[in-house]
RNA sequence: GUGGCCGUAGCUCAACGGUAGAGCUCCAGAUUGUGGUUCUGGCUGUUGCGGGUUCGAAUCCCGUCGGUCACCCCA
């Protein structure tokens, strides 16, 4: 049986590389004062219908279930969040600092960086209109990524902002329904031949070359002038970059909107988000109105980039050495002294040591072997010194006896 | 979804019309109470799948499934 195409398998040794991201995500979002929250990996289909965007709702993994209701696995974490929110805004004390680590679902065809099921970091500040919330989420994403032992030379943020564009669009007598189709044309801007965007934008009266020239303008709009400076000041300001072109696809954008990528433009977006204030008040009917904003980070192109980048490879090599199988091995040399040896090792694992053994008998140098292949820092061999038993350092080959039955005390 | 390239052992690949091979991994032995080296031996394949051309197909052709790159979009 073939894998279902974009699916991946963990073995062992892929878990723990994912692993290593999803509790690196986790710790990072700690220290900024985050809380772990997660919801539905099913849910119903209108919930992404409602507020996603076209470009999501094309690529919805769906579904009718036996109770013939039409669901969806989440390809985004954002409306069930807000309507988590919403359910119980007045229980949380603001601003709402929330993440989560989820696997979505997306079907797209599978290419380097892109695949059909994925891990996200998704972190979320709700409740906060003032900039300072738009450095602290940034600040959280340049942190996360140094974690990873990524520096300024290997990622930049590239920040925008949506009302930039909107007062952009206004100024030059744009109507606000036609904001979405205007800012499709502006995200696409930098990838299409001139003439073209200059046919698309006509009908707004606005020429390309303005657009362009914004676009390539580095002078922050007011929002954006305190989060740079608010970035600045923690030392992080060689992380960012302001660029308008910048738009983003989600249709809920509404202030700052941000991606992150590598330096060297080998891989896909590690990260992007953005500001929302209104998304809250949409999904809730106007029950709840929140200024809100948030990030999301994927798990496959960041292992793109650790793989590219050596210190972030090592820095990743190094910590999966302490993901061993185990760190004590037991090696029965007498097979009359089985259940003694049982009892020894049941005692080592209430100790909370990591221990293994071989299940069948086996000879003394295949157990040593074993003991090396499997990591472990020592052996322990019951032999015919019983009572006592053989303590040897493995790196070191040093040997001592040590009374059986008091092993577990070191 | 559209187009280019690719699918051979668990992995990396060779053979490119004439009996499917190598390295690594894995297993066993040298070494019946002492380990990552070395040496020896061994296992593993409907050459992705289906059809066609041919005396003969892994090799050429068509289809299909999967991978990959580009477009698209983004994590």
């Amino acid at each position: 049986m073939q894998l279902l195409p974009g699916f991946r398998d963990f073995y062992p040794a892929d878990c723990a590389r994912r692993n290593y991201i999803l509790d690196t995500w986790r710790a990072v979002c700690r220290r900024y004062g985050f809380v772990e929250y997660d919801g539905p990996v099913l849910e119903p289909i209108e919930l992404y219908k409602k507020k996603s965007g076209g470009e999501l709702v094309g690529q919805l993994f769906d579904f009718v279930d036996k109770g013939e209701r039409h669901v969806a696995l989440r390809p985004e974490m954002t409306p069930s969040l807000t309507r988590m929110v919403a359910a119980r805004a007045k229980d949380f004390r603001k601003p709402l600092k929330w993440f989560c680590v989820p696997q979505f679902f997306r079907y797209e065809k599978q290419q380097r960086g892109r695949t059909r099921e994925f891990y996200q970091l998704n972190a979320d500040i709700i409740g906060e209109e003032s900039p300072a919330a738009d450095a602290e989420l940034i600040a959280l994403v340049i942190d996360v990524l140094r974690a990873f032992g990524f520096t300024e030379n290997d990622f930049v943020v590239r920040l925008s902002s949506r009302t930039a564009w909107e007062d952009f669009f206004t100024a030059r007598g744009g109507n606000p329904e036609d904001e979405y189709a205007f800012f499709q044309i502006v995200d696409k801007a930098e990838r299409t031949p001139i003439e073209k965007t200059d046919a698309l934008l006509s009908p707004f009266g606005i020429k390309a070359e303005e657009v362009l020239a914004f676009m390539r303008s580095k002078e922050p709009v007011a929002g954006l002038a305190q989060v740079v400076g608010d970035l600045t000041s923690r030392g992080l300001g060689a992380f960012v970059e302001i660029d308008y072109a910048v738009v983003r696809g989600l249709a809920y954008y509404t202030g700052t909107v941000f991606e992150v990528f590598d330096r060297g433009k080998n891989e896909r977006a590690l990260a992007g988000g953005g500001r929302y204030d209104n998304l809250l008040n949409l999904m809730s009917d106007g029950k709840t109105n929140l200024p809100a904003l948030g990030v999301g980070m994927g798990d496959v192109v960041l292992a793109n980039l650790i793989n590219d980048v050596p210190a972030a490879r090592e820095k990743l090599e190094a910590a999966l050495t302490n993901g061993r199988p185990c760190d004590v091995y037991v090696i029965i040399a007498k097979e009359e002294l089985r259940g003694e040896a049982l009892k020894l090792v049941q005692s080592l694992r209430d100790a909370g040591q990591e221990v293994d053994y071989s299940l069948t008998p086996a000879k003394v140098g295949k157990q040593f072997q074993t003991a090396e292949q499997l990591g472990a820092s020592k052996a322990v061999l019951v032999g015919d010194e019983w009572p006592q038993v053989k303590v040897k350092d493995l790196a070191t080959r040093e040997e001592r006896l040590v009374a059986a039955d008091s092993l577990w005390r070191e």
